[in-house]
DNA sequence: TAAGATTGACGGTTCAATCTTA
DNA sequence: TAAGATTGAACCGTCAATCTTA
């Protein structure tokens, strides 16, 4: 692997980082201005949304949420607790492990949210891109996530 | 602007998000443990090494990192001072303003670092694209990022 | 009054240590 | 001893208020 990088490569590295930065900044502020809950609840909540009945073990709902350490989603979990937007119920097989299941205030607030978020992706992503665009992006994007998470040591 | 958005876009944002997560902290396990300054650091200081003399207002420098707010640059320009690696200067001719300017250490730390985030460039994004692809990629993501930081209000 | 920059208080995230059950 | 999960302490980044000079 060659560890030298010019100017062309380094040019979409740095479109990559940027754009990142400025439309995650602009669906943050729109979900904020229109009093919805942020990206990362969001994340948490539309994992459990999609997981067969609602439900996740903490485990699995870390290694879901890729924006979050392990603690960190155990503190969100917390806040949406607290917020009854989630529950946690301990199984009777396994006391170790609890489960994270999303509630109908969860499931209703989500539901709110969902909109205001597709529309900033719409806004800011999807309406700049051409279809043949959103086809390479997304096969090269899927390649490089894949690679970089298998990858274990060094 | 349409405000629905299909499993075909959905699918692109996804692999935008998760593939930006998984490679940034690959990134910046492969620094940390080689020694070398955060993401963050970097940024900050590769943006004085670029910029004319070393030398930028904290409001340019602040404009210049995507990834950090005005005052978040103020508070790692104080951990970066604190660590030798940049110096603030105060001008004669408008004694508001203050510079930040890399010191000679900061310049080596950074010389030390580039080469492990450029391996780490190459290896986890650069060389898992086609010349196409980087191609692709590297206009579709100006445009958006262009377009997401254009936007003022709503 | 406004521009440049900083600060205090706060909220969120992480690491390492800990607790509990297997 | 290990796996699942949580917690205490520290660190980082942001917002709103503030300070200083124009």
């Amino acid at each position: 692997v060659s560890d030298a990088i010019d100017e062309f490569h380094l040019a979409a590295w740095r479109a990559f980082i940027n754009a990142h930065a400025s439309v995650i900044d602009r669906i943050e502020d729109e979900l904020a201005r229109e009093g919805q809950m942020p990206l990362t609840w969001y994340d948490v909540l539309v994992a459990l949304a999609e997981a067969e009945g609602g439900r996740l073990r903490m485990n699995d709902l870390a290694r879901k949420v890729v924006v979050l350490s392990r603690s960190g989603v155990t503190r969100l979990a917390d806040r949406l607790e607290a917020e009854g937007l989630l529950r946690r119920e301990r199984t009777a097989t396994d006391r170790r492990g609890a489960y994270a299941v999303i509630t109908p205030k969860g499931q209703e607030a989500l539901d709110r949210a969902r909109p205001v978020y597709a529309r900033g992706i719409a806004g800011h992503f999807a309406s700049r891109l051409s279809d043949e665009e959103v086809r390479t992006l997304t096969a090269a994007l899927e390649r490089i996530d894949a690679a970089a998470r298998g990858t274990v040591g060094s």
